[in-house]
DNA sequence: TGTCAATTGTCAGTGACTGTCACTAGCCTC
DNA sequence: GAGGCTAGTGACAGTCACTGACAATTGACA
C-alpha cells in the first residue's frame, strides 16, 4: 500500500479537472453547444489527451454517475441473505442514496452532480447512453440476485425479469425527480421509496379496487 | 383519396431503397464499418439527400422498427375497455406480433428485419438509441393507459410505473430472443407470452414458495 | 409550353474521433 | 545526481457524420 507517485497524482488531477470543467460547461451552456476543444482549452491539455482519458465526449458526462452505480452494487452485495430479491434491491438503493453525498463531493460539488443528472435526462444523446449503461448494470444486478437465490441466470428468467421491472421503476423515478421542483438528494430518496411501493399494486388485474 | 403522383412515389422509392440498402450493409459488415457514403453510392443519391430523409445514420437503422411500434400503439388503442391495463398491453403486443409480418415485407424482407433487430441489440450505439426510443414510446403508452382508466398521468404514478415494468420485461424478452437460436417471429411471440406471465410471481416477497 | 415549387446535388465547413510519431518528464538504477 | 527507460503528452494529418447555402434539376399544373 504505497501512496501514489507524482505521475499518478498528476494523472488523477487532470482527470478530475477534465470531469469538473466538462460538467460545468455542459450544465452551463448545454452538452451539444460545448465542444471538446472548449473543455481542453480550459484545462490546458491537448484534445488528444482528453480522448486518452475518456473514450468519447459522452463518457465524461457519466464519470460521476459511475461512482453512484458502484455504490449501489456494493450495497446490494451487503444485503442480508434472508431478504427476498426485491426487498434487497429496494433497500440497497435506499441505503446507497443515504451515503452517496460524501463520495461525490471529492470530485465535484454535489450541486453540480444534481445539475448534470438533469442534463443527462434532458439531452437525448446522453439519455440514450444513460439507458444503455443502465441495462449493462441490470445484467450485473441480475447476476448478484441469481447468486443470492442460488439460481442459474440462463435457466431461470426470474432474476432478469425482476431486475428489469425494478430498473424500469427506478428510471421513471429519476425522470420525474428531474422534472419536479424539489431537486435534493432527500427528494429522490423519498420518491424512490414511494414508487417502489407502488409497483406490486400496479400489476394487479384491476386498479379500480385499490385506489 | 387521390393516389400519389410521380414525385411522391419517387420519394417513397428512394426512402425505401436507402432503408433496405442500409440495413443490408449494416447487417452484412456491421453498423460502424458502414459509412453513409457507401449507402448513398449504392443507391446513387448524394449524401445530402440521405440526410434529408434521415436525420442521422442511426435513424435509418430504426425505419422498420418504427412501423412495428406504430402497430403496437394501434393494437393497444383497439383493446376493449373492460381489460385491465396490464392485460391490455399484454394482448396488444401479442396481437401486434401476429400481424407484423405483412407490414414489414412491403419495405424489406422479414429475414432482413430479424437480422437488423439483432444488429441493434449488439451494437452499443444503436442499443442506446433503441432504449431511448423505447422510453419515448413508454410515455405514449402511459398516456393511453391513463386515458383508458380515466386517470391523470401527472397526478397518479401508476400508469407510468406499470408501463415501465411492462417495457422492462419486453426489453429483456427481445434481448434473449436475439441471443437464442430460434429467431423466428413465432419464437418472439411465444417468449413474450411466457415472460409476461412471469412478471407477477417475480415480484412476490419470496421466490422459494413458487418454483 | 412555360412557370412555379419541390427536390436534389455541389461545395465548403464544423466537430468528434483516431493513428502516428516526436518529445517531455517522472522514475529508477548505478 | 547523471543518464537511460518509459508512461504520458502534444502536434499533425486524416476520416467520418452532419449542416448551411446556393445552384441545378425536375415533377406539377395552369
Amino acid at each position: 500500500m504505497t501512496l501514489p507517485g507524482l505521475r499518478e497524482r498528476k494523472k488523477q488531477r487532470t482527470r478530475d479537472e477534465l470531469t469538473r470543467v466538462a460538467l460545468e460547461l455542459f450544465t452551463a451552456q448545454g452538452y451539444e453547444r460545448t465542444t471538446v476543444d472548449e473543455i481542453v482549452d480550459a484545462v490546458e491539455v491537448s484534445q488528444r489527451t482528453f480522448f486518452r482519458y475518456f473514450s468519447s465526449k459522452e463518457e465524461v458526462a457519466f464519470a460521476v454517475q459511475q461512482m453512484v452505480e458502484e455504490r449501489f452494487v456494493d450495497a446490494l452485495g451487503q444485503r442480508p441473505p434472508g431478504e427476498g430479491p426485491f426487498d434487497a434491491m429496494r433497500n440497497a438503493v435506499l441505503s446507497a442514496w443515504d451515503t452517496i453525498g460524501d463520495a461525490i463531493i471529492e470530485v465535484v460539488p454535489v450541486e453540480l452532480y444534481l445539475r448534470s443528472f438533469q442534463m443527462i435526462e434532458s439531452t437525448p444523446a446522453l439519455l440514450a447512453v444513460h439507458l444503455r449503461r443502465s441495462t449493462e448494470m441490470e445484467e450485473t444486478i441480475a447476476g448478484i440476485i441469481a447468486e443470492r437465490e442460488g439460481l442459474d441466470l440462463d435457466a431461470d428468467p426470474r432474476p432478469r425479469i425482476a431486475v428489469a421491472a425494478f430498473s424500469g421503476v427506478m428510471r421513471v423515478t429519476g425522470q420525474l425527480w428531474g422534472r419536479g421542483t424539489d431537486q435534493s438528494l432527500e427528494a429522490i430518496r423519498a420518491l424512490t421509496e414511494e414508487y417502489l411501493d407502488h409497483l406490486g399494486p400496479a400489476l394487479a388485474p384491476s386498479w379500480r379496487d385499490t385506489p
